[in-house]
DNA sequence: ATAAACCCTGTAGCAACTACAGGGTCAAGT
DNA sequence: ACTTGACCCTGTAGTTGCTACAGGGTTTAT
């Protein structure tokens, strides 16, 4: 004998994962999540399987992957021979791009923070941000 | 007696101020940029003025500062008055915003690192990221 | 005169959603 | 059985900051 599926409509699989209702369709929309059954009137009905992914491209999201960078996660995970380097491969590849990012934000707050205290400083009636961006 | 005034055409303004082409025109469509005078057969034409605008406008992106930001420091470097205070004001926020960003990135960072060191450990047939991600 | 290089407008594409409009469905209460 | 309200459906448009066309017109030089 079968056991009962648990099953969930849009919004009450958007409560479990977490992902917002229609963000759930716009990845199945992009190929991201597989599409569900559908009720006699054509509702959506997801199962855990569905949950499991939701929260997988959340999690994915939450570290900064791109939806084409889960996509590729997704199809390794699914081909279980030999992804594990190319998973780290890919997750690598992002770190040094999160890392290029950090880098770039960083200058921009040193230079931010310098032109603030040169303003904090100011007596003259120019800005001295607005002078150094209009230079 | 006037002196004669430099003009440039689109792709020398682009090239001037290392600003794209396109985006010139962009810049122009969200009302960042004055529109310029244009010439009997309907092209632009380009002055100092723009020039500047177009490199201060290029400084702010490179600052991280957004669109609407940047219109809102135009209006206050046109209006001289007491706008030091709200400069310093915006680029304060703004600021905060970036170190908020960076965070958020360092959280990434931090998370990224130690699951691709997990990984480089990696005995079992399931690559540990995936297995944080689908946990 | 004719070609190359540029310009014009308007529109569509990118990422990753989010927010409708104008319907249809479902479950609970009466 | 019926109604109400909450949900769902599709398709489309908006967001940000550009970038890239298509299908023309203009300028400039040879
Ligand atoms: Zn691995
Ligand atoms: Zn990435
Ligand atoms: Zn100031
Ligand atoms: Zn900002």
């Amino acid at each position: 004998m079968n056991s009962k599926i648990r099953s969930y409509s849009r919004a009450q699989a958007a409560k479990v994962t977490n992902v917002n209702a229609e963000t759930i369709r716009y990845y199945e929309s992009c190929g991201l999540l597989q599409p569900p059954a559908r009720s006699a009137g054509g509702q959506r009905i997801y199962i855990e399987e569905h949950l499991q992914r939701l929260i997988f491209i959340r999690r994915s999201r939450e570290l900064g992957f791109t939806l084409k960078e889960i996509k590729d996660l997704i199809s390794l995970s699914d081909s279980s021979d030999r992804s594990c380097s190319q998973v780290r491969d890919l997750s690598a590849v992002h770190l040094r791009s999160i890392k290029a990012k950090i880098r770039d934000l960083k200058k921009m707050e040193k230079t931010l923070a310098d032109m603030i205290k040169q303003c904090d400083a100011n007596t003259t009636p120019t800005c001295p941000i607005i002078g150094a961006l209009t230079s």
